[in-house]
Order: structure tokens, then sequence, then C-alpha cells
DNA sequence: GCGAGTCGCTGCGTTTTTTGCAGCACTCCG
DNA sequence: CGGAGTGCTGCAAAAAACGCAGCGACTCGC
């Protein structure tokens, strides 16, 4: 915590601690590892080059300890433990509440952390062992990440039910173009592949909203004639029946996506994580395409 | 060392404390594990399946905590660690004495910890994160042994300066079978060699005196005609000039044997080790025939 | 068969460790 | 130059760990 926030005093509010203890627990380290695990610098403290090596061993050791934890609930057929997931916004619609709850039909005591990010910031959170798993689209780098299973998804285009190009199953990318659009962030996935499709067809993308939050998306283009895009896992069952339609960008304009489901290279999962990845992937196999 | 001694009550003697303190943070252990970690029998404590699963897991928790604090220490310069080395007498007279002396002239801070094992037992030392190396005459098995450098060692003949042998630079297991023979036991890997030749020989050692104390080994040749054995690297080069007196064994009769020098598989070793791994080899190397 | 000796475990007073409060010296910023 | 921020340090209180005595259960030897 110390660490995250660079301050010890503020570290110890976020704790809920006084100052004063944490300040002597950081002391205490320091005098029996014998190295400064901070600089202290005028506005607070940052992390040394000691400091680096020890917190990474630090939360490799919390990690064991889970594992080990998870291992012996195993052991005593209580079939406890937690998974922590870190993920794109799309599996949130309907695809992992849907697994994670007929998983947690089977084993009701396994608890699970469910974090959303993006392309970019994913593989920090598997490097900093606060997430199990990663199912990203698109992914940026993957430098520490394992690959268990890679799906294809072509690019959907969402819209309202009384809008234009409702009823055409193939829309050309050109088509939406006359409509505006409310997009996600350049740090995903989505938008990344839709920014390269345009660029390679030297046009702009008329992006009239640009949000975070596909909820926000999703209602806006519901109460004008804008354009959404969502990749197929992320299309909500509902919303096929509902006031959302859906066209497939064609694959001549927007190449296809990879949808990537794994972990941190080399890191030895939690017997709860591993038995959820065994699942995950099964119901991810069947979203191929 | 509860697990290691079987009860409670005489853990805590070994360590210091009373059976009070060690039995409630045991208790407290299992309660936040929410595992039995020993089984209770009438007759004291036995580790449970799960608490050899934790326990493994704690000793790597602490080798590894060794390995980073010496990290640390050679980060800041200090040059600082520890080392444990479990390996066979036959190091003890001369060669490792040399090698750790040398070492500690470049590193004063690093420490030392040799521990006499044979042939078979210098496994569960590395298994039990007890010693970071292991040098060992042809052992036994090698399961979870890395072996980082193997040198072939022939076995010398060793008697007293007016035996009948001396002087004669080969000698044939027969011709040594009119002597008396001073052995190390048969956990040792030279005396494993021998045994093997006078199996396959179809003859008897004439063992008058067994003994897993090598001083008592050579003093006793000294007062006697009888033999004894050693490997090259175990011939002490003072008593070359002294009062022993040492042949070949004919690599016809004995076949030669291997010292192998390494540490646990996929261990990762202490900087400290690891540098004193390197020399040792290095040293080793020039043993080698 | 019956004490003697072990074992693990628990209530209670004591000791050790940790925490919290107030205050110090210091740096940055306007 | 003052106010707000930082890390750090005596001193008292709270918390955790410890040790003593004793309980019930069991094994062993006479």
């Amino acid at each position: 915590m110390v660490a995250r926030v660079g301050s010890i005093r503020k570290a110890a509010d976020e704790l809920a601690i006084t100052s004063t203890a944490l300040n002597r627990r950081i002391l205490s380290m320091e005098d029996e590892l014998g190295v400064a695990l901070f600089e202290r610098l005028p506005t607070g403290v940052r992390l040394s080059v000691a400091g680096e090596l020890f917190i990474h061993h630090a939360r490799r050791q919390l990690a064991d300890m889970e594992r080990v934890k998870s291992q012996l609930a195993d052991l005593a057929g209580e079939r406890r433990g937690h998974v922590s997931i870190v993920c794109g916004h799309a599996m949130m619609s309907s695809f992992l509440p849907e697994v994670i709850a007929d998983y947690r039909q089977e084993h009701p005591a396994v608890t699970f952390d469910v974090r959303v990010s993006n392309r970019t910031e994913y593989e920090a959170a598997l490097n900093e062992y606060t997430a199990d798993l990663a199912l990203v689209f698109e992914p940026e780098t993957f430098a520490d990440f394992h690959c268990v299973l890679e799906v294809t998804q072509q690019i959907h285009l969402l819209f309202n039910q009384s809008h234009p190009l409702a009823g055409s199953e193939t829309v050309r990318l050109s088509e939406c173009l006359a409509y505006p659009m409310a997009l996600p962030t350049r740090a995903n996935g989505i938008r990344h592949l839709l920014e390269i499709a345009a660029r390679r067809m030297s046009v702009d993308l008329p992006v009239i909203l640009e949000s975070d939050s596909e909820t926000l998306l999703l209602e806006s283009i519901l109460r004008s004639d804008a354009v959404t895009v969502q990749i197929p896992i992320g299309v909500h069952k509902r919303s096929l029946v509902g006031d959302v339609a859906n066209s497939v960008l064609d694959s001549r304009d927007v190449g296809v996506g990879r949808l990537m489901l794994g972990h941190l290279k080399g890191r030895h999962l939690p017997v709860a994580a591993a038995r959820f990845l065994e699942l995950l992937s099964a119901r991810l196999d069947e979203h191929d395409g």
C-alpha cells in the first residue's frame, strides 16, 4: 500500500491504522533486512531498488500462500477458494455472469473478484498477482501472458431497432460512417481494430461519444441514431429480442479479433482458479467464430 | 521442529519455550488454515497430509526468504550471506577447507554450514532446504538432484609407510584381500563401489573395522597392517609426505566412481551459494580423473 | 489392575510487543 | 513567511504472546 500511494501517512489512512504503526513496521523491516526498502523524498517515499525486489518477492509469497490455502481447503473437501479475474467490459454482460453462476452452483464456497481492465493494463494485474486469470480482447502485449485458449470474434455493429440499418445482416464500414458513433476508448481492443480499419481506408470515424462505460454507450444508441460496436460474446442475449439490433461488420473492412484467455506465465494457479479456468475455457470454446 | 520430534512438549524444550506457547501457535495456525496440520496420537503428534503439504510450502518460503535476503545484501554491497553444504567425509580433509578459506578471503561476511552425509541421505537435506549444495560420491539416487559438475575418481588404497604394499603404484584387489580392511559403512559411496567389485569377484572383503569416522580409519591403519580406501580428493596432501602411503586400486577390479556436485532440481539458489558453487565447480574440475 | 509417566489442551496472571497520541525537524509551495 | 505536507521519535495504552498450574486421556510396567 505504501509503495502504491507513495506516502506512509496516506497508506496508513487507507489501511485504517496510524502512520506511527506503519512507519515502525517499515523501519523494523528495513532494520531486519539491512537495506532501505524506500527512498525518503521530501514529499513522501518511493520504492528503492531493493524495495522493488522485495515487494515482488512479497507478492509472490502471498500468492503462494493463497494457493496452498486453496489446496488445503480442497484437501479438507470444502471446495473453498477465491478466484480473481481481469477482463474487458464485453464479458460482463452475459458470458461471465453465467459461467460464474454455474460454477458457484457446484462450488458455493468459492468467492470471485472480477475487475474490468483494458488491453494495455491487464498484464500489470497479473504481474502484481492481483488477478489469477485474464480474458482480454486483442491484448496489446503478452510478454508474461500464457494463453490457454484463443477464440476469434468478428465485430458487430449495434443500433436501436428503428435504425435505418436495422434488418441488414452484414454492414460495410463505409455504410455506418454516415451515422454518429458512440465508441469505447482507444485502450479498448474493439476500438483498436476499428481504428486500424479506418486508418487503412483513410477515413475518420465520426465519434460523437467516447466512454469506458458499456452501459452508457448502449443507452446512448437507444436514444439516438448513433451506432456502437461490440463483439458477439458481449452482445446481451436479451438485447436480441429487446430494443437493440445488431449486424456484423463486413470482414473485408474490419479484421477479425482474438479473444484470449490465460494467466501469468509460469504461474502456479490456486485450485479454485485452475478449476474455474477449465470451465471458462470449455464455455469460451463454444463462442469461437 | 514439532514435525521432526513428533511431540509438542519435546519440540518446545528444543526451542526453549513452553509447550503452552507452541501448542497455542499450532492451534491458531490450524484455525487460520481451517485444517488440522497434525494428527493427534496418544503418544504425541504426527503430520497430517495437509501438514505435509504445508510444511513443504513453509520450507520453500523460508528458503526463498533467505535467497531474497541474500540478494538484498548483495545489492547493498555487503557480500553477506550463508552457504550450507552437505557432502561426504572425503571432502573434509583438504579440498573443502581450502576452497572455503579461499572464498572467505574474498567474502569475509559469508558464513558456512557444512554437514557430513552419505550417498543415501544427502537428498533429504536438499529437499528439506537444510542444504543449498551437495557434493556426493556415487549418490544412490538423484531424482531431485540437479548435477552441475561430475568428475571421476579412482579409488585409492591407504596404508602405513612400512606396509608390504608400500611403494607399489597400482594394486590389484586380490592383493589387498590378504590384509585386514578398515572401511567406511555401506552407506558410503567408496565402500559401495568396493562391495560391487567384491561381489563380482565372488570374494568377501576382510573387514575388521567399520566406521563412519574417517579419522578413526586413518588412525587405525597407522597402528596395524590394515588398509583403508579413499578417493584422491580425500587423500590429505600432508599424508603423502607423512605417515600414510597410498596406491591406486586397479581399474580392472574396481570401477571408477563419480563425484557429483549440484543442488536441488528447480531450486533458485541464494546469491552467496550460487557464487560459491561457481568457485567450487572450478576447483573441482581440476580434480577430474 | 493400578499408579507413574506421557501426551495435548485450557483458564488466568504476567510479560513482551504493537499501537496510538502528541510533537519535532524538515521540505515544498504560494 | 506561514501553512500544509512529509518521515520520524518519547511515552502511555491496548493487544498479543507467554508461562504456570492443572485437567482429562492415554500408554506402559510392575
